[in-house]
DNA sequence: CTCTTTGCAG
DNA sequence: CTGCAAAGAG
């Protein structure tokens, strides 16, 4: 017996919009924690995962694991019979076919009840990559949709670059080139961990005496090497998961020691990328100042990295950017699949692009009991 | 010669809009009565009933019966011309092969003047059927209207089913089924009656002792055989005609009088779009708290008709669902005719569906000063 | 001829 | 921002 019930249908409403694109039927896994939908897009390029935890619900029950195998059209279209405050109660048996779906109208004696017939789905075990990333990229979901909407007129790819001077969106196209810089707010973009996040809080404290480590960008354009150099001894990748709250220094200085060895080599792509590219925009990336310790103190760790509380404010004010990097990161995406990542801006106002070169890219939209997650792997060379 | 002005161009607007689907060509039969229209729709499946009573006219002359043969979609050409508060005058001479169309703009000096080409159409000699119903509904057009489209993404038919239970409006469809269950408040819903109008005037004076015998819907689902057996040995079928004003028991009085001074006209129709539209967002409109007492005080009785002020709540609250019924009945429709049908909830906030079984389903708009009345017939068996 | 897609109105 | 209707493609 599996049984949910949601105060407003709108949620799922707003699910289905937002992935109905990328995947046409994919099986809700419904545990007692919640439920977990994992899937390919139809072309098996990109991967979706959504959590709604139970603690979402107004009321969850699930004896056992259910597999619900839904055509995402079909639910669609069960939803849209409801409206946005109805009150939305999921049930299926445990050896059903079909998915019991029940709106209770908020103040009227209007029930509407629907049968949704269930699919056996293969449930191809998805392998989740399980990754450090090098950089995080927390900002507006609108923002980041409205980027994405823009660029994809221009052409078919973004490459994103993070680095010191902020995250750059650049799509090439043969009508026009086009490129969107976001800078990041200083205080809240602090480098958690390792380098970036490190350092905001590390200045505090220490910061002067860094400073000289620290390359004002443009200095020296021969330096960088060395920079990155050292950045990379910290090592410390930006998890995904507990990143939130510690992203944790403890854990970065372990890992300091193993990745050390580690990837270099993509580092120095992403570097000469940034430079042949367009040295012109790109050069002052490692730019600014404010931001560069490069080496991350790490006395900063473990403590603050939660701001007090509130899970919004971890991801900061509605419209700031919070940029967290270990190392600079470049890499390049099909528009498509990010412009369709991007209508889950109608779930939460925030997204967390999470980045390492050479491995794909996370799209995270977390909201309170649950997330919805994309990963799409980048793009190589020039295709 | 003929001549009718009409206060708000909005209500032909209106009026086209919603038949334009169902019909191309169509006769507008003027005579001293008002104007009438009736056509079959394009694959003659259903009836469309029109009529424009000459009391719903600033101005009315029809010194003859003349059929004006309109092309809809070029009548609705002109109509676009004209803007919705425009004071609309229809001319034709009597032997004229064109229909004068004049706008007068208030409190401006604009007139627009238009002369649609009229053709000759074959009045196929509309037999319209003169039934008693064993069922009537009376409920928010929006809200039928959003029911019907609902169910059309589910299936191509609609089951129709009222009971004491209420109304359930049911689709199968391949990938899912719905039903929708309404379930029609009390007091309101009393069996007028001969259940259902023959009450309305009667009520006035001896409505309270009546109360016994109405059944409120839903309740005691048990009963149904025993209720029903007596409700047919009263055999009183519920009548459409007189029904207009009954829908409203109390109100009816009052109406009476009151209407005539009025204008009756539109009122309402604004009111409608709110349900259907958007739910969250124009929920508000209306203003809730005001609109509910879902069960009327008896003692609000004949005086209350017109809820202060503006609503025009004649045919009950509403959002209410007022359930007449002397018999279960169970029909199967078309939704792609209901669902053109429900275009009318433009012109009117409510609307009434009469049943009986194996005869056509009546679905009525009935406003102040006229109709659009539609006739189905229902599936048989299982196409 | 149907279905999908695109543009427009509320 | 949403649904609805006209237009283009298969």
């Amino acid at each position: 017996m599996f049984e949910a019930k949601l105060n407003e249908a709108s949620l799922l409403k707003k699910l289905l919009d937002a992935i109905k694109e990328l995947v046409t039927d994919a099986n809700f896994d419904c545990n007692e924690e919640g439920i977990n939908l994992q899937a390919m897009d139809n072309s098996h390029v990109a991967l979706v995962s959504v959590l709604l935890s139970h603690t979402g619900f107004k009321k969850y029950r699930c004896d056992r694991p259910i597999p619900l195998g839904v055509n995402i059209t079909s639910l669609q279209k069960v939803l849209r019979c409801a409206k946005d405050d109805d009150i939305c109660t999921l049930k299926s048996a445990d050896d059903a076919d079909i998915l019991n779906i029940v709106y209770e109208a908020k103040n009227t004696d209007r029930i509407s009840e629907y049968d949704l017939k269930l699919m056996d789905i293969d449930s191809d075990s998805l392998g989740i990559p399980d990754t450090d990333y090098d950089a995080r990229v927390i900002m507006s979901s609108s923002e980041f949709a409205r980027i994405v909407r823009d660029l994809s007129q221009l052409g078919e790819s973004v490459r994103i670059d993070v680095s010191k001077e902020g995250v750059r969106f650049g799509a090439d196209g043969e009508a026009a080139n086009g490129s969107v810089l976001l800078k990041g707010k200083g205080p809240i973009g602090k480098v958690s961990g390792g380098p970036v996040s490190g350092n905001s809080k590390g200045e505090e404290g220490s910061g002067d005496g860094e400073d000289e480590d620290a390359q004002p960008n443009g200095t020296g354009d021969g330096d960088e090497d060395e920079e990155d150099a050292e950045v990379k001894k910290e090592k410390t990748k930006i998890k995904k998961e507990k990143t939130d709250d510690d992203v944790d220094m403890d854990e970065d200085k372990d890992k300091d020691e193993d990745d050390e060895d580690g990837e270099p080599e993509v580092d120095n792509d992403d570097d000469d990328d940034d430079e042949e590219g367009s040295d012109s925009k790109k050069r002052k990336k490692k730019a600014k100042g404010s931001s560069k310790p490069a080496k991350k103190p790490k006395t900063s760790k473990g403590k603050g990295k939660r701001k007090s509380g509130n899970d919004s404010d971890d991801e900061g004010e509605v419209d700031s950017v919070i940029i967290e990097m270990n190392s600079h990161v470049s890499l390049t995406f099909s528009l498509k699949y990010l412009v369709n990542f991007s209508k889950t801006a109608n779930m939460h106002n925030r997204v967390q692009l999470y980045m390492s070169n050479d491995v794909p890219l996370l799209v995270s939209y977390d909201f309170g009991p649950g997330y919805v997650r994309y990963y799409l792997a980048p793009k190589i060379g020039d295709d």
